[in-house]
DNA sequence: CCTGCTACCTGATGGC
DNA sequence: TGCCATCAGGTAGCAG
């Protein structure tokens, strides 16, 4: 699951499932989720620690310990599975049949979190803090908090050339928008993906701010109405397409011109836009 | 420092 | 039907 508003969800979801609640026991289903970490560490950090909060910054999602933190990214494809025991657990993932794929799996006192990840993408990280984990520290400023000002991301701006999409996957410039968000933003602020961040007229830098904050909230309402049922190893985000404007409709017609949405590849990803209304 | 490219995995899809 | 190429909501690591 991919960009902050889904995080974000997911995030809400969590809390109250487990915070409060103490680790009994670590299982390390497939070890490359701990990936260059070795599976002992995972498991030293996080046995028999209270979880004292689920935080997230960006696309990070971490379970705050009372000595440590475990952080969870869900790359492309990861996410949770609740199960009511260790033995139903067990019962169901990396069963042939069940599909379920489950990474790692944090046993509490009162039922099972599953990291699941089909596609070994994701990771299942251990620190000692959240200080001692390079890539929460390097992210730049959440994009749904309130640190995100528009005379705060117009400095931003300023101060690099990239191109305008680039900027925006960057997470340590802004953390949380990925390619999906990223496009989207751009089509409602009008501003072609090309363009150099520092070509901005302030104007144009509070519209794609503006574009920004109203894609994300609009997404998380969508995240969170159905929310997350980590219950059912089948769940997913519903009806995000309904929301989208521009993602994904390469050769169809720009909603708000009609002529044809582009493709184009930037940083080695899709970007979806309109050459004719965004300029 | 900054930027661009590749690797990392698996599964779905579409053309031939 | 099978096979191959391409694509996927992300990021770390490395070279220049």
């Amino acid at each position: 699951m991919p960009e902050l508003p889904e995080v974000e969800a997911v995030a809400r979801t969590l809390r109250p499932l487990v915070e409060r609640r103490r680790i009994s026991c670590v299982h390390v289903l497939h070890a490359i989720a701990t990936k260059p970490q070795s599976p002992s560490h995972l498991t030293r950090t996080a046995e028999g620690q209270r979880i004292q909060s689920v935080r997230r910054k960006g696309k990070y999602l971490w379970l705050q310990l009372e000595l440590g933190i475990v952080t969870l990214h869900f790359k492309l494809d990861g996410q949770l599975i609740w199960f009511p025991s260790a033995k139903k657990m067990f019962d169901v993932a990396n069963q042939e049949e069940s599909g379920v794929h489950v990474d790692v799996a944090f046993e509490l006192d009162k039922g099972v979190l599953g990291f699941a990840d089909g596609r070994h993408f994701g990771r299942v990280y251990a620190y000692e803090s959240e200080e001692a984990c390079p890539a929460i520290t390097q992210l730049g400023v959440d994009t749904i908090s309130p640190d995100f000002t528009v005379s705060h991301f117009a400095e931003l701006l300023a101060s690099s050339r990239r191109p305008l999409k680039e900027f925006l996957l960057d997470q340590t410039r802004v953390a949380g928008i990925g390619n999906i968000y990223s496009c989207e933003s751009l089509w409602h602020a009008r501003l072609d993906p090309r363009r150099r961040t520092n070509s901005l007229e302030p104007v144009e830098a509070r519209r794609l701010h503006k574009a920004i904050v109203s894609v994300l909230a609009r997404a998380l309402e969508c995240c969170l109405h159905p929310p997350p049922d980590f219950r059912d190893p089948e769940w997913w985000f519903q009806g995000l397409e309904k929301i989208l404007r521009v993602y994904d409709r390469g050769e169809k017609p720009c909603r708000r011109c009609g002529n044809p949405i582009k493709r184009i590849a930037q940083a080695g990803r899709s970007t979806y836009f309109c050459s004719h209304c965004q300029k």
